[in-house]
DNA sequence: ACAAGTCCTTACCGATTGGTAAGTTTTAGC
DNA sequence: GCTAAAACTTACCAATCGGTAAGGACTTGT
């Protein structure tokens, strides 16, 4: 099969930002890996930051596709918990992708990336809306909604870009085992969270 | 109050490592915020990783000690629960530090950063093992505890990091009734998942 | 055959990077 | 009031950054 260059350099920078970063990786690094010169690379795309966005835009699309296809036609605490099992399993797929993602969550705060911003917006605004459409918590404000998907959210993603990390602190051995457990456990919280409802009472300790 | 040079560089480092990352702050920039040139700053620190090793080495301890505070005598699933909410607020009263440590957890993939991974470790391992003495997880795998805890500390950690972008998200309005929502929903989550111990059964779809 | 376009090269460019060298000002001890 | 260390400065450095300019090699349509 042969894959263009174009394709090739999104995949390598892919990569390497996502391991090292925008301002960790330089455009020569990029080229480099496919033994081309850095001007090679600035002829399929005209600026750093315009090969990144597209490395980006790709992320954002792919991932629309596969979140599409997770998505049931009706919802119950079973089915968005075995969504958040789905996004367990596709972060693992595509580590790359995840961290990548979580960077740009980082670093939204100072620059204006808005690329990754609005399908985030329209994934995020999409959950929200099927976890609030539940009998449990249809008739409570919908910030409470928000927040259980956040934090179901949070354990999904925060888990994906701990790998190296994790594999480190526990040992290899150890890491597998919490790995095979992660998807069950993963499952049981967001059944236990969807079905119980939100929780009005004292929000503060 | 007078704060030593050296102390201002440490702050100001942090709020622009924690913001920009390691490779998007120049040191010249971090001098150049108290004023002073970039050779007084290498005065002080011999070098940028030396400078970003301090403000690591300051987090760690500072963390620890605040998670030591917050660590009671006995354990209760509620006591854990409350824990979390402890981090939660915990995180939000320094986000810059909870900023650089989830960079640091990205990053060490890549680097060998060694200075934030050993108290991360303790860290973490006192939480599992908190976790594994409860009644309903000792007589389970240990593994089961650790995927429990370490979806606990996502969906703290997560949310800690998503502000600025949850808030252009949601809007001002929607992103405060989220964030007072929270806690309580965390508390919840933390005590349906610690009460009701690991589940057994299938681990995938 | 030739013109045009694609894909890549080498040769540059000014700006910025982390860091060194050497000297000046300020502070502190005696 | 002298000395010495601490806290800074300006002046440099080679290396690397993202990006421009110009041209060569190859393919393709006419």
């Amino acid at each position: 099969m042969t894959t263009s260059t174009r394709d090739k350099l999104l995949a390598i920078g892919l990569e390497q930002f996502s391991q090292r970063g925008f301002d960790g990786v330089s455009i020569a690094s990029i080229a480099d890996a496919l033994g081309l010169s850095k001007q090679a690379l600035l002829h399929h795309f005209s600026s750093k930051e315009k090969l990144y966005g597209e490395i980006l835009a790709r992320i954002s699309s792919e991932f629309e596709g596969r979140v599409a296809a997770l998505t049931p036609g009706s919802d119950t605490p079973e089915s968005i918990a075995a969504l958040m099992v789905g996004l367990f399993e596709d972060s693992q797929e595509h580590p790359q992708q995840t961290s990548l993602l979580m960077r740009e969550l980082l670093d939204n705060s100072q620059r204006a990336r808005r690329a990754g911003r609005w399908f985030l917006r329209d994934f995020l605004a999409g959950l929200i809306d099927r976890v609030h459409a539940l009998p449990p918590w249809r008739h409570h404000p919908r910030a409470m909604a928000e927040a259980a998907a956040y934090q179901l959210l949070g354990a999904v993603n925060y888990f994906a870009i701990s790998t190296v990390t994790l594999r480190a602190i526990l040992g290899n051995e150890e890491y597998t085992a919490m790995h095979a457990a992660f998807p069950g456990q993963l499952k049981a919280m967001a059944l236990a969270t969807l079905s119980a409802g939100p929780i009005m009472g004292a929000t503060s300790d």
